[in-house]
DNA sequence: TTTCTTATTCGCATGACTTGCAAATTAGGT
DNA sequence: ACCTAATTTGCAAGTCATGCGAATAAGAAA
């Protein structure tokens, strides 16, 4: 995603109006490495600005989306999070937290699909699923076995 | 995910009761390769058995996932998707109209997340999006220009 | 600066998907 | 045939996201 500036110059030359709530969400989402869900980023931007509403950001993200400044991850949990990295990576989750990081993955060119002559690949994505150390510690303590196949992941059950 | 037959086996000896709802529904998603949704396989399911509730479809989809007889798929787009396939193998998704496609892919292994150390890898997921050649036809037809990143795919409206 | 047009914001209703709950039913052992 | 615990159901409720219309405000024009 480009900088607020560059945000707000791209903005007016398509028209779009600069409003103080889309300023504010440019501010906190450049250089967001969180993938925050549109309710989280909603919780800072009300810190910041009380009154701005939910529709607001997710209004505007989607907005970013159609720009193609940033992307929308999908990896269950049940909200979608976004992406302001426009970089070439991917994602490792923690099956645990839920906590999203962004990685730069080699042999990514390498990978080859088998048998899907009839499709026009256009992008990949990959998803490393692990455990990050600090759950890893507080694994080890409460003497939790891994047997489910991802908690946090399947845990649409929020709260 | 097992047979039918195999899946009896297991759920008796897990102290699981075996009916009919469970039994139809094991047939159905054996070897299914169309990664239904619970609302997909419900209806499929309402065909063989009316009154058959949608409750029990998730309940049953629930339960076989957490025995590790198939997992859930959630590439935005609203709906988890359910596979039944156990294979090492990765997904190719339309983005035009959404079909998602078993693959098998060569040179996963050669895949390096770069810079997480602290993280355990578990598993690592690969989807491609591209286009199928269906849809790549009634694109030339209905000049369509692929601008949009994945309509289908962002699209949680449905119907 | 004031006016005017139109994009935006906001909040509530609505919709899609999934799970919680409790009553009624049924599988399967005794 | 009987019993008891597991299941099934239907409906309520919860979460996430969008539709919509009225009120508001950005930014161009006068």
């Amino acid at each position: 995603m480009q900088t607020p500036t560059e945000l707000a110059a791209a903005y007016r030359s398509q028209g779009r109006k600069l409003t103080p709530q889309r300023q504010l969400l440019f501010q906190l989402m450049h250089g967001n490495d969180k993938h925050p869900t549109a309710e989280s980023l909603f919780a800072e931007a009300t810190a910041q600005m009380p009154g701005i509403s939910l529709r607001t950001v997710y209004q505007t993200l989607n907005e970013l989306a159609e720009m193609g400044e940033l992307q929308f991850i999908d990896i269950g949990g049940g909200a979608t999070r976004f992406d302001p990295n426009l970089d070439d990576h991917h994602h490792v989750v923690c099956v645990d937290c839920g906590q999203i990081r962004d990685v730069h993955v080699s042999g990514t060119a390498a990978l080859k699909p088998v048998g899907i002559e009839d499709f026009t690949i256009n992008e990949v994505g990959v998803v490393f699923q692990g455990v990050c150390s600090t759950c890893e510690k507080s694994r080890a303590k409460s003497n939790k076995t891994a047997h489910a196949k991802s908690p946090a992941l399947q845990a649409k059950v929020s709260k």
